[in-house]
DNA sequence: CCTGACAGCCCGGGAGAAACCA
DNA sequence: TGGTTTCTCCCGGGCTGTCAGG
């Protein structure tokens, strides 16, 4: 059934990214001036998610190393490494400064003042969820690093221009912005064609199974692939030599849950707990719902913390909490 | 009643200095 | 003296209490 289990798993890129030929044509074009030894303008990857932001910016940075003989890149993850100095400790650790670097003691500003001062070649660093970086005024800061390029990558556009200073904020205008819009369902179809045909056994699905998941995946290719890995995972299970339709709509449900736990997953335990509370509940008032946490904690921080918590996971649009005073409630992210 | 902003505390851990020992 | 161990200090990050403001 399962021929080769990698290009089911959702991080496998493939070897040329289908279907975002304007979007790669547009940031390829953008990066072009560092093969002439110039400086390009940052790029602003931006759309829903599972929509091949991240496999576009890797692709090409891969291409571009292979056309330009001296360049360093990096990939950071805002999400893991928010504070401003994690993010610069990965930059510096991206250029093979980090032995020299690895002093904690070193302040926050000699790591930028060690970026500012490295004269090698251009480096070309992806920033992804950087909407979730604590303190944009980083961005700010690298922006000025002459032989930086970055790539910066996130889920709304808004949500990075929202908190960002005036400062920032005049300088990513003229950040070339690319949008990414979900797939339509028959690109969703040959991207899954593609995968069946490296991954699985000849014959085991056909086109309306197929065309059933697309649908099903609302745009979201990571999404697409999940439901297609679970159903041949299941599949397997059962020895069937044919993944149905029926199958297909039975792991839906179980495949989109699979991804939001991913997302729970990165969540401190505090913070899981909170996520739980409010999530078995339509909405609920910050008083019940410190009770509840304190209940459920074995050592239960303080409510200033879980005010901190509970904001961060409004930030994650994991919560919602609307109304601002009084009336304030936790609701479940739609 | 509830929040965001702020200052300050404590901790784990790394680094350099100091102390110690052969 | 040279090498090893201990001490001390500093940093970032998690956490907390306070306070003004809606």
């Amino acid at each position: 059934m399962i021929t080769d289990a990698r290009v089911l798993q959702p991080k496998f890129i493939p070897r040329e990214v289908q279907h975002r030929d304007a979007e790669v044509n547009h940031l390829s074009s953008t990066l072009t001036p560092i093969t002439n030894g110039e400086q390009p303008d940052p790029a602003l990857l931006h759309g829903p998610s599972g929509v091949g932001k991240t496999c576009v910016a890797q692709y090409l940075v891969e291409q571009l190393q292979e056309a330009v003989i001296d360049l360093d890149t990096q990939y950071v993850n805002c999400w893991e490494d928010y504070s401003r100095f994690k993010t610069l400790y990965r930059l510096i650790d991206g250029i093979q400064q980090t032995a020299t670097i690895h002093r904690q003691s070193t302040p926050t500003d000699h790591l930028l003042e060690r970026l500012r001062d490295y004269n090698g070649p251009p480096y070309v660093v992806i920033l992804d969820e950087v909407d979730q970086l604590e303190d944009k005024s980083l961005l700010y800061d690298l922006y000025r690093i002459r032989n930086l390029t970055m790539i910066l990558i996130s889920n709304s556009e808004q949500a990075l221009f929202t908190d960002v200073g005036e400062r920032l904020n005049s300088r990513l205008t003229n950040a070339v912005r690319i949008h990414f819009r979900a797939y339509h369902d028959p690109e969703l179809v040959s991207i899954l064609q593609d995968r069946v045909q490296w991954g699985l056994a000849p014959d085991t699905i056909d086109d309306s199974a197929i065309n059933a998941i697309a649908t099903n995946a609302a745009g979201d290719a990571r999404v697409a692939i999940g439901i297609l890995r679970r159903a041949a995972r299941q599949a397997r299970d059962q020895s069937a030599d044919r993944i149905t339709e029926d199958l297909i709509r039975k792991v839906t449900p179980e495949a989109k849950s699979e991804i939001e736990q991913k997302t729970i997953d990165r969540l401190k335990p505090h913070q899981k707990i909170l996520y739980h509370i409010i999530n078995e509940h339509d909405e609920i008032k910050p008083q019940p719902l410190y009770d509840a946490y304190r209940n459920r904690a074995n050592e239960p921080n303080s409510h200033r913390m879980v005010r901190n918590y509970l904001s961060k996971l409004e930030h994650y649009n994991l919560i919602v909490a609307e109304g601002n005073t009084k009336g304030r409630r936790y609701r479940p992210a739609p």
